[in-house]
DNA sequence: GATGAATGAGACTTCATTCAT
DNA sequence: TATGAATGAAGTCTCATTCAT
C-alpha cells in the first residue's frame, strides 16, 4: 500500500545493508573510543555523512549501541544453546563454550570489547540495557552447572571455589578480545586451544 | 608561650589529608560510573561540597584522575621491585608478584578498576598520561622475563606461547578487582593462592 | 533538468555570509564592551540565535576574535603595500597611508577599536595572536622608514625624533577609531586631510 | 577609645602606607593585563598574601579599581586647576596643561593606563563609575575653551575645527601613557616639549 | 592582620538531537 | 536520503567574595 513507512529500529526493511555498514563503523569506533567518548558526529565523519544524517536510521546513539549488542548476544546465544543441546559432558561442553567463545570474538570483536567495557555501567544507568543483565545472569547459569557437573563427575577438581572459578573462566576468555587481532597469527580456535590448556593443565610444569 | 604555629600536629595540615579523601571518592565514582560518565558535580556532592570547590584541591577533573593513578602505580612499584630485588627463582617470584599484585587490589580497588577501563584511552588520548603505558611497558616486561626465566629452568611449561600466557596471566589478575570486595570471605591472599593454583595446576582433574 | 545542484547561485552559500554576519555582530560587541568582558551569550543574543549555536560556525570565541583582526589587517596591508609599491615621494607616501588609514577605520571600525584595546595583552598572553606582532613590528618598520625619508629629502624637521614622532603619528591616525562614526559629517578622507593638516603644518598660527 | 573601627574604604586609618602599597601594585597589574583580566589572586599574589585577605583593607575590586582612579584625578585636577587659577594667556594654559599631563603620566602611569584602557566601558557599565564622566566632560570643557580662547586671539590656526583639535589633542598626550617609561631617556618635560613643538609647529618643513 | 576553605554565579564549550528543505 | 542550521541541556572550570579561626 501507498503508505511509507519509517525504517523500524531492529528490523527496518530501509537499505538494511547500510545500517549494518553503519552500526559496524560505529562498533569500531565505541569499542575503540568508549561509548561516552565518542561523539555521534564521529561516527558521521568515518561514514562519510554528516551527524544529522545518520538520525534517519537509527532513533538515537543509545539505539546504536543497542543494536549492536543485541545483534552480538543473539548470535552468541545461537550459538551456546545449539552446544548446550548437544548432549554433551561437561568437560566437552566446557570446551565447546569456549571455543563458541572465542569464535564469537573473532566475528563481533567491537560488540564484545564495547560490552566488556560498558556493560556494567549500562545495566546500572539504563533501563534499556537490562537485556544485558539477562544475559549476564543466563550464562552465570550455564557456565557454573557446566563447571557443577564437571566437579560432579570428577572432570574438575574439586577443591577449587566454583563462583571464583567461574569468574576466572570468565574474564579469561573475555579478556582476549582487548588484544586479539583477526588477522593475528592465530586462528580462534588455535587461541582457544592454547587457551585451554592453560586452564585446564596450568602453566606449571607437572611434577 | 606566645609563638603562633601554623597547622597543629593533632590536627595535622588540613590540606593533604583531605586532598586524600576526596580523592579516595573520586575514585570510587570514577571506578564505578567510569570517568567520562562521572560529573565534578557528583564528586563534590559525595564529598559534600559544591563543584567549584573542588577546583581549591585539584586543578581539573584530569588532574584528579592522573593523581589517583599515579599514587596507586608508584605503590605497586614499590612493591613490585622489592619482590624482583629479593633474589628469588621466577617460580616464587611469579607467586610474589601475584600475591602483591592482588594486595594491591586490596588496598586500590577503584584505581585498578579505573586503570583497567580507561587506561587504553588515555594513553591514545591524553600526553598526560603518557606514564600509563611506561608503567605498562616495563610491567611486560617484569612478566614476561619471570616467565621466560621460569620456562628455561623448567618450572613452567616449554609449550606454551609465552605472549599469550602473558596475557592470560596479566588479565586473569587484574580483571579481579571488577569484582573483589574487601570486605568479601575472603584475604588477598587467600584470592593470590586460590589464583595461584588455578593458574599453576590447571582446573582439570589430573590424569 | 534532473541533477542536482548543492548551493544556488542566487543564494548563495549560506554560511560565509552568515558567517561575515555573525563576525561583524562580535565585532560591535567587543568594541563597545571589551573582548574579556562580552559574553558569547551577548554575542548570540544579538545575532538571535543561542550560544551554543555560534559554535556551528565557529571554534571559539578567541577563533571569532582573531578571524575579525586577520580580515582587517590583510585588507589594511592590501591598501598599504598598493600604497608603498606606486613609487610616491615621502611626503606623498605619508599622506597617502594616513588616508589608507583612515579609509580603514571607515570600513573597519570596530576591528580597528578592538586592535586598539587588546592588542596589547592579545600579544603577550596567547600565541594565536603572534601575527598581531608580526604586524605591528612590519608596521613601524614601514612608517619609520617613511619618516626617515622624508628628513633626508627635506621634506620633514629634522630636529625631531623620530621614533617619538613614529608614537605620535600612529597613535594621532588609530585612535580616531573610538570616536570616527562613519556617519558623521566627514568623509574619511576629509577626516585625513584635517589631520593631515595639523601633523604636517601643526595647529600654531604660522609666525 | 577602646572602639576598633574597621578601615574605612576611602579614608580608612588602619594601614594606610599598606594600602598605597596594595593599591600600587594593584594598579600595575590592571594597567598590564587589563583589569577583567585581572584575577584578584593575582594582586594578592604580588603583594605576598592570600587572596581572601586583600578585603581586610578594599570592599571589593571594583573599590580597588575605583579608589585608584579616583586618586590620580584628583591629583591631576588639583594641577590643572592650579595652572587655570594663573590667568595665563591660551597659548601658554595649552603648553602648561600639556606639561602638567606629561608629569600626571610621569607619576601615575598605571592609573593614566588604565584609565585610557577602561574609562569607556566602566562608565556605561556600572554606575559608581559615574565621576569618570564628570572628568571627562570637564577635560573637554577645559581643552576647547581654551583652544578657542586661543583662535580667538590668533594664537591657533582659525581653520580647524575645534572638536576635532581637541580630540587630536587629547589622544595624543594620553596615548603617550602607554609606551613612556619613567625611567626612559626624556624626563616628562623633555617629552612635553617634543610634543609641543610637534602638535603646534608640525612635523613638515615650512616652506 | 591574615589564612584557608568554601560558595555561587556565571563563563565557555560540547554534543545529542531536531527539522525544514 | 541526506544536509545545514539550530537547539538546549549539561559539563568543566574560573573567580570574586565570605567567614570562622
Amino acid at each position: 500500500m501507498p503508505t511509507k513507512k519509517k525504517p523500524q529500529v531492529t528490523t527496518g526493511p530501509a537499505a538494511p545493508a547500510r545500517r549494518r555498514e553503519l552500526l559496524d563503523i560505529a562498533a569500531a569506533v565505541f569499542a575503540e573510543q568508549g561509548y561516552n567518548a565518542t561523539t555521534v558526529r564521529r561516527i558521521a565523519d568515518n561514514s562519510g555523512m554528516l551527524a544529522g544524517s545518520l538520525y534517519y536510521y537509527f532513533d538515537s546513539k543509545d539505539a546504536m549501541l543497542e543494536e549492536i549488542l543485541r545483534t552480538f548476544l543473539d548470535e552468541l546465544w545461537d550459538q551456546y544453546d545449539t552446544v548446550l543441546g548437544a548432549g554433551l559432558g561437561p568437560g566437552e561442553t566446557f570446551q565447546a563454550l569456549v571455543t563458541e567463545s572465542f569464535r564469537a570474538i573473532d566475528r563481533h570483536r567491537a560488540a564484545v570489547a564495547i560490552y566488556q567495557n560498558e556493560a556494567k555501567q549500562l545495566i546500572a544507568q539504563e533501563r534499556r540495557f537490562a537485556f544485558l543483565e539477562v544475559s549476564q545472569l543466563k550464562f552465570e547459569k550455564t557456565w557454573l552447572s557446566t563447571l557443577e557437573r564437571g566437579v560432579a563427575v570428577g572432570e574438575f577438581r574439586a577443591d577449587l571455589d566454583t563462583r571464583v572459578t567461574y569468574r576466572f573462566v570468565r574474564d579469561t576468555v573475555w579478556v582476549a578480545a582487548s588484544w586479539y587481532r583477526p588477522s593475528g597469527r592465530y586462528s580462534p580456535e588455535q587461541i582457544a586451544r592454547q587457551y585451554l590448556s592453560m586452564v585446564l593443565d596450568g602453566i606449571a610444569v607437572r611434577t
